[in-house]
DNA sequence: CAGTGGTCTAGACCACTGG
DNA sequence: CAGTGGTCTAGACCACTGC
């Protein structure tokens, strides 16, 4: 607890709370709790604080931005509400991370018929293709490069209880992504997004997802024993970072005999 | 800890509709807020105060329940983060409705390829079929019913731009529901929510969402001006009153060749 | 202008975690 | 036990709405 000598002077003026606002135009009124929301952005985009470790606490992020606890803690209780932070009472607040979860797949929605993802044990991945190529028109548009820019593609196919379930195409771009090799892939327990983070420094915060009925290609016949024509679900995905820019491009073809996509409208 | 007086004496029910209590040996602990946040759901759920209406003022309702304003905040807080509550600044704060709301199908997640959903026009609704019927086993355990207890059944085809894009099927509780007919639906201008609302006193607060993609077959051919054995996305649909009864079963075929289910991943 | 929700502060106390 | 986040209060002031 920090304790201020107040008392000295009767005439000191409370501190003008405004003193860093911008000479305020009429259009935009921002409220101090999302300058601080700003600033702790910029902290966590900088990697002032690593993903799984602590930020520090309401009281020192309170003097560090010269207000009130209260304020720190609204700007905080945002940036949990939309899982950059995880808040842990009577430890402190964390940098959200994809590694140390309990759910392993924490994007992905895909459930078995019955009983909850895990009853079925762990997947199982295996890496089909792992290679270099040029971004065609879409891909590119998709993870806002140029046509032909150097892209990383990753085939891939996730089974559950035994059965091929997923088929995955992941093109991310190259440089970011530099060194990342089908090796390293097959070799990292765990979600493919915490080797992101560990490795390459790059945090998936977001995603947008387009799904659609489709019918499965020879393609899918090899790689998820099903008969051509079956329906699929195409799953397309682009994940984000916190800078808000499209780092990955997924798209997946599940199999939807045995499990479903589920989701929860509020 | 501390309790309410009025929860006591004022909520007839178990005052413990809203946490989901783990079989705890320590008994839970229930902040102020979360409290308030009861009665006021208790409010909504006797219907004291209508979709659409307001409710009374954050100094008014710390007045009645005899905390501070903060408190009260805190709980409207939530139940506006839930979509219960409707908050205008310098308005009031708002019981949310189907009806009047900016957006025609809050809960339909189906957008056009490019553009958003509005550019096609408004969406042509035809009622294929409006009857009673017996509860199948499955429907009766999606709508909490007994096996062959009476159903409303309504089957409509969605189209946009003229298009034939989304059939629905759809299974409500006769009792509920007494005296829906295929020309009230018809002549009904606006969601089918709104409806349920003003109709009969039914509120669709929450839904949950279980996506296949299946083959077309004659039925959607007809109705869908698809091939038999195009792959169509189904979506399964329970939707929930606050008081978390499930009253509300749809089954929805949707083509996906012009259209994509959009969903977002936090 | 009054009334509403929205922000900000300061301080007290509670619940939880770990040494 | 100290340190963390979580709750609650009381009061001041600001921004927005509509009369």
């Amino acid at each position: 607890m920090q304790t201020l000598p107040e008392l000295i002077s009767e005439s000191s003026p409370p501190p003008d709370p405004f003193e860093q606002s911008v000479a305020n135009s009429t259009p935009a009124f921002s409220p101090l709790y999302q300058q601080i929301k700003g600033l702790i952005l910029n902290s966590l985009r900088a990697g002032e604080w690593k993903p799984g470790e602590s930020i520090p606490s309401e009281m020192d992020l309170a003097a560090r931005f010269k207000v009130s606890q209260g304020t720190v803690r609204k700007a905080i209780d945002e940036l949990a509400s939309e899982n950059l932070l995880l808040r842990r009472q009577g430890k402190g607040t964390f940098v959200a991370t994809h590694a140390e979860q309990q759910v392993q797949f924490r994007f992905l929605k895909l459930v078995p018929d019955s009983g909850t993802r895990g009853s079925e044990g762990p997947a199982q991945r295996d890496i089909i293709e792992c290679r270099r190529s040029r971004a065609s028109a879409d891909v590119a548009r998709a993870l806002a490069l140029r046509t032909g820019d150097t892209v990383l593609q990753v085939r891939r196919v996730l089974s559950f209880g035994g059965t091929p379930i997923i088929l995955e195409d992941i093109w991310l771009p190259a440089t970011p992504f530099k060194g990342l090799t089908a090796e390293r892939l097959a070799n990292y327990q765990g979600p493919m997004y915490a080797l992101f983070e560990t490795e390459f420094n790059v945090r998936m915060v977001r995603a947008e997802e387009s799904i659609r009925a489709i019918p499965a290609l020879e393609l899918h016949e090899q790689l998820l024993k099903v008969k051509v024509g079956t329906p699929l679900l195409s799953v397309e995905r682009i994940a984000y970072t916190y800078r808000d820019e499209p780092m990955e491009l997924r798209r997946g073809c599940y199999r939807t005999d045995t499990h479903h996509y589920h989701n929860t409208l509020g």
